[in-house]
DNA sequence: CCGTTTTCGGTTTTT
DNA sequence: CCGAAAACGG
């Protein structure tokens, strides 16, 4: 495996970027800002470490915070040998958590079975204990309580480490941390933050298995740095021991998670932790004109607590960065629209960047009108929507009867007359005897401690459930979830919604099977396909970051855009309390808002264009706004101010003409063929619903829309 | 047990 | 204003 030629591997390298590469087995820090080869450092190390013979893949261990980095680590890795690299291992801190918790399920205490409850899944649990305490749901908001226990949890404290001293509210939200607590371990189920935490305990606890992995994990490389939280450190800090290397690779500047735990202590804590620590700074941008980092490099400039780095270029010059400022954010959104009409390149080399997914509707609106395609991102993931956590559901129970989760969401979904008296019945059985659901419903029966009606009712679902395990039990992963959909009766239940709700369910349950079929069980560490696909329905929830297969203009959130990169991007909304947020500025987080809009920002490779209303719809009312703070942190030699060059008020002709009924057949010149669903609005407001036969289903207003009707 | 009325909250969301 | 979820009522 290792040659000593290490060109191919070292000159595609500048001189930071090598030294990184290159650098001793000592502790590394490496500061990569936007767009300076951060993944690119991390794939060489590896190499590196491997072709000069200093270690085998089967050492690395490679962390990430995202599957698509993970992935694209390993793929790269893989391309660089010339070989796919296995043995090494790289995925997220979730990811890698999980694999170990199931190697070592009995050293962590869980179930071999154990299943991950996703956030939704963890909110509904928590609703559960805080009515079993008979508390009122609107002093102890389940939302807030959530957000309390995975604080506690990232910090790596449990229920009986809260001190809550005479405070009153701290001891009783201990107590419901704590009933939580008992009812995940009771059930065998694992949130997100537990993964980690159990995994850290886990590790704590048992030296031969620290051990083991010590001794294997010799090289600890970690992607996106400043995102890790508290517990992810300590994890770090105890695989890497005293002699195990670690090579960080992270930007302070581009820290905006804090508000889910990210610690950007971590970053300045390292060196500390790690005597003998280099730090070396990648700032040769490749990515953006001189302009746009020019216009970043000054608002970043104005945050006090960095590190310290200054992106810089060989590139051009480039064009101006534009600041458009609009009446309105219909105004704002005509303009961007406008501009892009007149773009000759690609649209998925477009992005509309905002602070807020409300802001996405007008684009959208005038994007639909103009029938150019666009997509947005964020919102309902495939393995979020309520159909296929249903049909999950089924499988969890089959693999796990303690599941309480999986048992609440189908025992009555389908309907089968189990109302929520016989459930509460269920759950206070529970609760006084210490059982999961599916025991206290067993004993309820055995006890008939019900009436003949609900007992019968309880034995059909119950013995419903026993039957499709044993039904299951030998076939194929696929087929196993194709036989649930079918007979668990899911499919009746949602026929019952209108039917371009229940068509769409029908599709994701197809999709599903699909899903299944194509999902190739890594057949890691002896796992049975079912419970790995589970656990990839749960850590690898789907499409949750961009890719641009087709050619569409990308709408999303700033903080969606971290990572990727465009030839033009329209940083729009920057006004006062949007961007910088009110509550961001209530909370004194406006050094992160800055960060945001900075990543924002070195996003762009050549057009940067912001733009900020006056006035915006807000909650009924319109409101008056001032321009963002931060458009006055940029130097005004920088910013060219773009005039209005269309006209705001279109002309609205009535195009709605009587023929138009659905079930009429019409052609788009964009859309293809397509069929009329239904009307909805009057005059030149009428919104028509079509369902195109390619692309899909779409709102067009019908005094826009070209479209011309067919028989 | 379902459909309707009322209430409430509305920043960002890698796993 | 608008959508989701709880509360209500037949």
């Amino acid at each position: 495996m290792h040659t000593d030629d290490f060109t191919e591997l070292l000159n595609p390298l500048n001189a930071a970027q090598r030294e990184a590469v290159t650098a001793p087995l000592i502790p590394l820090l490496i500061l990569a800002g936007a767009g300076t080869g951060k993944t690119r450092v991390l794939v060489h190390r590896m190499a590196w470490l491997i072709q000069s013979g200093q270690t085998r893949p089967h050492n690395l261990l490679a962390l990430t915070f995202t599957n698509k980095a993970a992935t694209e680590l390993q793929n790269r890795i893989g391309r660089l040998l010339n070989n796919p690299a296995s043995g090494l291992w790289a995925g997220t801190f979730h990811g890698i958590a999980h694999r170990l918790l199931r190697i070592h399920w009995a050293d962590a205490n869980l179930p071999q079975s154990f299943q991950i409850l996703d956030s939704d899944d963890q909110l509904r649990t928590i609703k559960r204990v805080v009515r079993a305490l008979q508390l009122n749901e609107k002093t102890w908001i389940p939302k807030q309580i959530q957000s309390f226990i995975n604080k506690q949890k990232e910090q790596g404290l449990r229920a009986n480490h809260v001190v809550a001293g005479d405070n009153t509210w701290l001891r009783q939200i201990s107590i419901i941390y704590a009933a939580y607590e008992e009812i995940c371990q009771k059930s065998g189920l694992v949130d997100f933050s537990e993964l980690l935490l159990r995994t850290y305990e886990m590790l704590r606890d048992n030296p031969e298995i620290l051990n083991h992995y010590r001794y294997r994990f010799q090289h600890i490389l970690v992607d996106e740095f400043q995102d890790t939280n508290t517990i992810q450190y300590l994890f770090l800090r105890l695989l890497a021991g005293q002699h195990n290397h670690l090579f960080v690779v992270g930007d302070d500047d581009q820290s905006i998670y804090s508000w889910r735990g990210a610690n950007i202590a971590n970053i300045q804590q390292f060196p500390q932790d790690f005597p003998k620590t280099r730090l070396i700074r990648l700032e040769q941008n490749y990515r953006s004109t001189q302009t746009i980092l020019a216009v970043s490099n000054a608002l970043i400039r104005k945050n006090k607590e960095r590190l310290g780095k200054e992106l810089w270029s060989e590139g051009d010059k480039g064009v101006p960065v534009t600041l458009y400022r609009a009446f309105s954010e219909t105004d704002e959104a005509s303009f961007i629209v406008h501009r892009i009409q007149q773009w000759k390149g690609q649209y998925s080399d477009i992005a509309i960047l905002y602070r807020t997914s409300a802001q996405s509707r007008v684009f959208e609106e005038q994007l639909l009108v103009k029938g150019i395609p666009y997509r947005i991102y964020g919102g309902m993931r495939f393995y979020e929507r309520a159909e296929i956590k249903d049909a999950l559901a089924y499988l969890r129970l089959i693999k796990l009867r303690n599941d309480d989760v999986a048992f609440e969401r189908v025992i009555n979904t389908p309907k089968r007359g189990i109302g929520e008296k016989t459930l509460e019945q269920i759950r206070s059985q529970a609760r006084r005897h210490g059982y999961s659901l599916w025991q206290a419903t067993l004993s309820l029966i055995n006890e008939q401690g019900l009436n003949t009606r609900s007992i019968n009712l309880l034995q059909a679902f119950l013995s419903h459930i026993e039957q499709l395990t044993e039904q299951t039990q030998s076939l194929s992963l696929a087929r196993q979830v194709k036989y649930i959909i079918d007979y668990s009766g899911l499919i009746e239940h949602y026929q019952k919604e209108p039917k371009e709700e229940a068509q769409r369910r029908l599709e994701n349950l197809d999709e599903l099977i699909t899903a299944a079929h194509q999902f190739t069980d890594s057949g890691k560490d002896g796992l049975d396909p079912l419970t790995d696909f589970l656990a990839h329905a749960a850590l690898e929830s789907g499409e949750g970051q961009a890719n641009k297969f087709d050619d569409c203009v990308q709408l999303m959130t700033l903080h969606l855009s971290k990572g990727l990169e465009f030839d033009t991007v329209f940083l729009c909304g920057l006004e006062e309390d949007l961007f910088p947020h009110q509550n961001s500025i209530k909370e004194g987080n406006l050094e992160e808002e800055r960060r945001l809009c900075y990543v924002g920002m070195t996003r762009a490779r050549h057009h940067l264009i912001l733009s900020y209303t006056e006035s915006r719809y807000q909650y009924g009312s319109r409101i008056s706004c001032r321009a963002s703070r931060f458009l006055n942190e940029i130097p005004r030699e920088l910013l060219e101010e773009t005039r209005l060059c269309t006209p705001t008020t279109p002309v609205y002709e009535f195009l709605t003409s009587p023929t138009l009924i659905a079930g009429q057949r019409v052609k788009h010149e964009k859309y293809g063929e397509g069929i009329v669903l239904g009307l909805e609005g009057e005059g030149n407001l009428t919104r028509i619903q079509i369902q195109f036969l390619k692309t899909g289903l779409k709102w067009l207003v019908a005094a826009y829309a070209r479209i011309e009707l067919i028989d």
